[in-house]
RNA sequence: GGGCUCAUAGCUCAGUUGGUUAGAGCGUUGCGUUGACAUCGCAAAGGCCAGAGGUUCAAGUCCUCUUGGGCCCACCA
């Protein structure tokens, strides 16, 4: 067989790999009903996205996920594709054209979207490819955009039909205020816009009454220059101090408007002064309390935050200079009470990361309470699971308390409302597919499209069932079948932040338009953070790149230690180092096997079928291996399926590097070419590769290559991916238990210690003498002798038959057995006997803990049999360890 | 203000419905390279499981409170 080289090389491998699979079109799936489907569909990486942590994280779960099924033999589908992402998108395009000294208004609508399109033409797939080398196996035929025509129609048929929704229309217009970001000049939702901490001041104003100037009523703000559109003054009707002034009249300093103060019970009397300035086109309690109060809306910004014509002679002043101005303004004149340093929270644009301006305007809006109700009884009942479960609270604390969505944007890249208005008869908005000719009432063709786009998670959210064609125009399709099969999907993977944004109004768009959920389980990752438990991210400079660690340690090793270090949910700390892990455990891989392959005979090892554990003459140690392995399998399947990734990743590493390659390979060395051992062998390394190759798909791909060279193996699969999940043994399982295993392995494991504490090297051999304590184990031991010598290099193995104490010796207790091992070296005899004696106080404290619980009653009534029994049991040979262990101390002198 | 989450070895973290002597990786220390692997091997040291109560025959694990981190949501200007 093929000799490897010394070291892994991870990029040859992986790019021969890839292309391997992709060239033998692996990862497509087709409808087969003969199968039960898998389905993922990728959260699409904005089209402008280069890969992160995050991504790389996200990926692998589902990676891990869909070749796992793949493997165990379901029709597994990974839909990949990317998001348009409107403002994003917009905003990179906007700097590079920025770069030639244009702007996008310089360019006219038309103009700028093709420029977009070019854009994404030449760099749109970057994170396509980015994910290649991650070892995704999407399915990259079905790569969907969410721009493409086929998914546009499907855009505009979801806002059609919601807008002509019996008995009312879930869309609607309203003029109000909503968050708005001066520098994307557009309406974002409240999810787009996140609270974040700010240091400010808390500014007390004096606002003189109408009939006393000398008289103040004080009021206190975060954002001074909205003083400028205040159209009253508000109290608490409770508030005694303000009674006798609810109905009198303020004079608003600097632009002399005479405002009412008005009583509302919404005023909170214990803040500040308890009087509170109303801004109603830019707070959002304002405009609640200026609906109310018929108050007068008064706008006091352009769309770029800078202050308009109704502010007199602030107009054209940013607001911040704003802030200042007036605030220089009423210093000047006396108004300005005092400043008081303030913490607050305050909107921040999720794209730009520019404070945000409550801002009144005419926006688009869903109402979400009914879409909302369907929702909310999925996932109550149980038909969609969170994983962790917690985000099931977090999900339906949201929905139960959720507001209309606002889902226009002015923007020009995105899917332009489908809406059209009559210039000739005022008529009534259109709502429409296809783009109409006329006006339906008054036939005429002077009609024009709204110029807003839409939310892009508005079109994110059709994504599992748009991704397949919907909707169809004709029944039967192709497509249609395709979406019938795998349609609902088995599993979402995102992160926390995700949930509102997408996952929340997926459920909501499954049940209205598909009348069935998207998914059956959302399994909720951690956020990747650096190793202070910041998150990363470009600004700070802590960023990973993944593409670096692949380049260094290979995609193996960055999938493996990701996943190694990440418990179910929580987040994960990362550092450079910790790759190192996964480096190693591949490196390790790669040498045992190289081992292996050396040394197989391939006649010998040509078969390995999986009920090998019952043949005849195996062996204690491979009977021993493969009950190791296949109850490691056991776990790995369980972990998998409970979304313990870390678990069934760090149980392979732990059984491969020190069950099978400490202890298994090492023993069965001197005898490598016996029959059994190199069938056991074979086997184990090749299921050992098909379990681990979800997690690490390249390194366990050209390993099993050479294991299976085509040939050799017919009427296999050509490649591990599209192999076999290894199937449990469950009778083999059971063979670790039996006294025999456990005595074998304990004898060796004991002189292994005995030898390391007098350093023996590993070629100086050395004389042991067993005595065992029943006839049973004198038998095992007898039985086993050469193994035992063989395990533990010995060059004499004594047999006693009476307990006599050989001079010159190193003892220990195991497994029923004492053991002596001969050396002619010096014992440090007051080393020895501290040691005994610190392991002899240790066994007398826990047998007077066993003793305590065995006589107590209430143990004895109310703990299960098998415990009360294992207690007894446990007494007994801690007791029967201790009395030898004594007698060992008392015989040193 | 509401909710979530974390505190376990020097460091970073596992520990599934409560059940023998609490684990891993890294780091440290000792020994070991012509023999698959120095990106290595074998071993060792290292823990009042944050603190205080409670439930239980039995608590790192369940409950309550306290302390100290982190996160999310919310209209205190």
């Amino acid at each position: 067989m093929d000799e490897l080289s010394k070291q892994y090389n991870p990029k040859e491998a992986e790019d021969k790999w890839y292309k391997f699979w992709e060239e033998k079109q692996l990862f497509h799936a087709r409808v087969n009903p003969a199968k039960k489907p898998f389905t993922i569909v990728i959260p699409p990486p904005n089209v402008t996205g280069i890969l992160h942590m995050g991504h790389a994280l996200n990926n692998t779960i589902q990676d891990i996920l869909i070749r796992y099924h793949r493997m165990k033999g379901r029709e597994a589908l990974w839909v990949p594709g990317t998001d348009h992402a409107g403002i994003a998108t917009q905003n990179v395009v906007e700097k590079a054209i920025a770069k030639e000294g244009i702007r996008r208004q310089d360019l006219g609508r038309e103009k700028f979207i093709e420029r977009v399109w070019q854009w994404k033409e030449q760099y749109g797939s970057t994170i396509i490819h980015q994910l290649k080398k991650l070892g995704s196996s999407c399915d990259w035929q079905r790569t969907r955009f969410t721009m493409d025509d086929e998914y546009s129609r499907a855009v505009k048929e979801v806002f059609v039909s919601l807008w002509g929704r019996k008995p009312a229309g879930l869309i609607y217009q309203d003029n109000k205020v909503i968050n708005w970001c001066p520098r994307c000049q557009t309406a974002l939702s409240d999810e787009e816009a996140p609270h974040q901490e700010l240091q400010g001041n808390l500014y007390y104003l004096r606002y003189p009454l109408k009939i006393n100037p000398d008289e103040y009523v004080i009021v206190a703000t975060t954002r001074p220059e909205t003083m400028l559109g205040d159209t009253a003054v508000a109290v608490n009707p409770k508030d005694k101090r303000y009674k006798h002034l609810i109905g009198k009249t303020v004079i608003l300093p600097l632009v002399d408007r005479e405002i009412k103060i008005i009583s509302d019970s919404m005023v909170d009397m214990d803040f500040a002064t308890g009087a509170v300035k109303v801004t109603p086109a830019h707070d959002p309690n304002d405009y609640v309390l200026g609906k109310k109060h018929n108050l007068e809306f008064i706008n006091i910004l352009y769309p770029d935050g800078r202050l308009n014509e109704n502010t007199l002679g602030y107009k054209g002043m940013d607001r911040f200079k704003a802030r200042e101005a007036v605030l220089g303004d009423l210093k000047e004149k006396g108004l300005l009470e005092k400043v008081e340093p303030h913490q607050l929270s305050a909107g921040h644009c999720y794209r730009c990361h520019t404070l945000i301006e409550p801002y009144m305007s005419r926006q688009w809006f869903v109402r979400m309470k009914p879409l909302a109700k369907p929702a909310i009884e999925a996932v109550k009942k149980g038909k969609i699971k969170f994983h962790p479960r917690r985000w099931t609270k977090v999900y339906l604390n949201w929905m139960e308390n959720i507001q209309d969505w606002c889902i226009s944007r002015q923007v020009w890249w995105g899917h332009r409302i489908p809406l059209w208005y009559c210039c000739d008869c005022n008529n009534l908005a259109l709502a429409s597919v296809d783009n109409p000719k006329q006006c339906p009432a008054c036939k005429s063709s002077n009609i024009k499209q709204d110029e807003d786009v839409l939310d892009t998670w508005f079109s994110s959210w059709l994504w599992p069932f748009a991704i397949f064609g919907w909707p169809f125009k004709d029944q039967g399709t192709r497509q249609q079948k395709e979406l019938d099969y795998f349609y609902p999907t088995s599993v979402l993977v995102t992160a926390p932040e995700i949930i509102f944004f997408w996952v929340a109004r997926m459920i909501m768009a499954g049940m209205e338009f598909m009348k069935d959920i998207p998914f059956s389980d959302v399994y909720i990752h951690g956020t990747v953070r650096d190793i202070e438990g910041k998150k990363m991210s470009k600004s700070l400079g802590n960023i990973i790149d993944p593409l670096e660690i692949i380049n260094e340690y290979g995609a193996d090793a960055l999938r493996f230690s990701l996943i190694s270090i990440t418990s179910q949910g929580q987040d994960v700390f990362l550092s450079k180092e910790r790759f190192e892990q996964g480096r190693n455990f591949a490196n390790k891989i790669w040498n045992a096997s190289r081992f292996i392959l050396m040394n197989l005979d391939p006649v010998q090892a040509k078969d390995s079928p999986s009920d090998l554990y019952k043949r005849q003459g195996l062996g204690t140690v491979n009977r021993w291996i493969l009950s190791r392995f296949y109850s490691v399998l056991l776990e790995v399947n369980k972990n998998l399926d409970a979304y313990k990734f870390n678990e069934a990743a760090n149980a392979l590493y732990a059984f491969f590097w020190h069950e099978f390659c400490d202890w298994y390979l090492e023993i069965i060395k001197p005898d490598i070419k016996n029959l059994f051992n190199q069938k056991v062998m074979r086997l184990v390394l090749n299921d050992f590769l098909c379990a681990l190759h979800p997690f690490m798909p390249f390194i366990t791909e050209e390993i099993w290559q050479k294991l299976n060279p085509p040939g050799l193996a017919q009427g296999e699969p050509a490649s591990i991916m599209s192999g076999h999940w290894p199937e449990i043994q469950k009778k083999a399982v059971d063979i670790n238990l039996e006294k025999e295993v456990q005595c074998i392995f304990g004898v060796i494991n004991v002189i292994r210690n005995l030898r390391n504490e007098i350093e023996l090297k590993p070629e100086q051999k050395a004389e042991v003498s067993i005595y065992p304590h029943s006839k049973a184990g004198f038998k095992i031991i007898e039985e086993q002798t050469v193994l035992i010598q063989n395990l533990s290099r010995l060059n004499r193995l004594n047999l006693l038959k009476d307990n006599l104490r050989p001079e010159a010796v190193k003892s220990a207790v195991a497994e029923g057995v004492d053991v002596y091992l001969h050396f002619s070296g010096l014992i440090d005899v007051r080393k020895e006997k501290e040691k005994l004696e610190a392991r002899i106080n240790e066994i007398k404290i826990n047998i007077a803990g066993k003793q305590g619980r065995v006589k107590n009653r209430d143990f004895l009534k109310k703990a299960p049999p098998d415990v009360v029994q294992k207690e007894k049991d446990s007494i007994e040979a801690l007791g029967d360890s201790l009395k030898r262990m004594e007698k060992m101390y008392y015989e040193l002198g």
